[in-house]
DNA sequence: GTAGGTGCAAATTATTTGCATATGT
DNA sequence: ACATATGCAAATAATTTGCACCTAC
């Protein structure tokens, strides 16, 4: 669980207010491993906040990913958030659709190696592998 | 240039006939490397084949998708075409929207690696790097 | 008090779909 | 010949926008 004091000080440092609304999506969005969609998101904060709208959604999310508290991820029918904003690798399972984040070094040092050849300054970055996740294979065998 | 003979082929082995409209929008994103839309992919080929339409060029795009000629590459506003389906890093320049394709054996190599600790059966990929490329930040200084 | 934020409804836009016509094999 | 593909127009759905009201600071 992320602490509401640290999402409230993020947004008031970066000159935003830290609306109920915000903070309630901020902490839906952080403590979701899953990669929920807006949509979701919705779902999620309107629990306990039933009046919410999705426009509010979109927006603290857009606001978000501009202040790099998350990285919006574009798939074909929708996008997808992630608060996992470091160089880290997807492995998104075509059959279960689970999203799964890792970690790699090597990867790491590797996008370092590209910027520096290539005079190439970062601002972001999204790693996806797509296929079938072993919990999957071992189901279909 | 891609040879006309060698579309044919792959469309024809892969059970699709080998339609003019076929053949002209597959010459055209072999044959651009900047990644185009569906809508940039219909100019080029509206340049030598007029009456061709949204629809087909939605429709073989996606037959090349699914028979591995192109990879679609999901982004906030739309989707893009890229003819490289290897492994490869794209360098995204957030300033003049060209994208640059990067090989990389290290790369390679650890998604080779993550797919064999991890149980992951690899069907597709994608590496995107955001950032501002080495023309662009020289011409902002 | 007031700039900035919210929530609703309407607008936008990329992509998909249905179908009558045309064509590759 | 006939299954398949094309091209048009209409439908879809995620996201964005405009705006009157509200609220964090």
């Amino acid at each position: 669980m992320e602490p509401k004091e640290k999402i409230i000080e993020v947004f008031r440092n970066n000159g935003f207010r830290a609306t109920p609304q915000r903070i309630a999506i901020a902490q839906a969005v952080i403590n979701n491993k899953d990669h929920p969609t807006a949509e979701q998101v919705l779902e999620i904060v309107a629990r306990n906040n039933p009046s919410i709208s999705l426009s509010t959604v979109y927006n603290t999310l857009h606001t978000m990913r501009d202040v790099n508290m998350l990285q919006e991820l574009a798939f074909a029918n929708n996008n997808r958030y992630d608060s996992n904003t470091g160089i880290h690798v997807n492995l998104v399972c075509q059959n279960c659709g689970e999203i799964i984040d890792i970690e790699s070094e090597n990867v790491e040092k590797e996008v370092e190696a590209i910027s520096e050849r290539r005079g190439f300054s970062i601002t972001g970055q999204r790693f996806d592998l797509y296929g079938i996740c072993r919990k999957c294979s071992i189901n279909t065998e």
